[in-house]
DNA sequence: GTTCCTGCAAAAGATTTGCAGTGAC
DNA sequence: GTCACTGCAAATCTTTTGCAGGAAC
């Protein structure tokens, strides 16, 4: 089966990341909403996680305003069903950014200064990281990798 | 020179954490008191990282009862003095756990269905972040790696 | 018509801060 | 005596929840 879809193509097996969250989303019962949809269109365009306080910022600025309580449910939502997931940086907020395909899989960058956070990712960590769940008591679902420090800015 | 000190030794390179953090504490310039005291003996003793709520339910057990807004000073005054570090664990809570010597450095198990988190720690992984700390666009400091899944009673 | 979606306002939890009294040096 | 330490209460900030109106199906 050719991983290449024709765009447009009203296959079940699309590439982006919007159409398989809609998707997955009418499959688990929901119905469509104004709110909803401008947070994955937000979600989808971001490189690197969010906060919930950035995202209704982000969404002031545009035409479709969203309250912080339908940010909050949503993300709930968008993440049990997997298709966003938190990432904890610390600075008191959880961030937020859509899961991705393998490819696209990565961890975080966090200067301590300036909270600036940037993503990275690296497969040797990876590969260090599946051998050493299978040998650990707990049945790994998922892992999060943080490097704390300071930028090139802050550095000077 | 030997790294076995004798006990009661009035040498400055003590090995215990708790004499090790009044020593920085009182070159810092800070002053002795009961309830920063009783926070140390109680962070000394843990395997593992404590939630702030969870150090105030200990401590209220203990003939030292600390109140919230002394735990959550004195424990961002050891955080900047670099004696204890925040663990990022989710849950809505941040944990603090004692700095200690390489030996003991470890990161987190977290089950996400009933919250347990336990210590791991790996050297071939250590190893990993070091050589991928050099090649990245930070001056890092810290490393914090936190897998998440389902613990042995969790999966049944 | 039923069920989900959404915003608003209130509530809940964690963390921080202002203030006054006590204690260390 | 001065400055740090501490507890209490109030404030702040993030996140959650209850409720009512509106929209999707």
């Amino acid at each position: 089966m050719s991983p290449v879809m024709p765009a447009g193509s009203s296959n079940l097996l699309v590439d982006g990341w919007i159409e398989r969250a809609e998707a997955t989303l009418a499959a688990a019962g929901h119905k469509r909403g104004g709110a909803r949809r401008a947070l994955l269109e937000l979600l989808d365009a971001q490189r690197c996680a969010l906060t919930a306080v950035e995202i209704e910022d982000a969404l002031r600025m545009t035409e479709r305003r969203v309250s912080r309580a339908s940010i909050y449910r949503v993300l709930d939502e968008l993440e049990r069903l997997g298709l966003v997931q938190r990432v904890e940086t610390g600075h008191a907020m959880v961030r937020y950014e859509r899961v991705c395909a393998h490819e696209e899989h990565h961890h975080h960058l966090v200067c301590d200064s300036c909270g600036l956070v940037m993503p990275f990712s690296d497969e040797g960590l990876e590969q260090a990281i599946v051998s050493l769940s299978r040998r650990v008591p707990l049945t790994v679902s998922e892992h999060e990798i943080v490097l704390r420090g300071s930028c090139s800015d802050c550095s000077g």
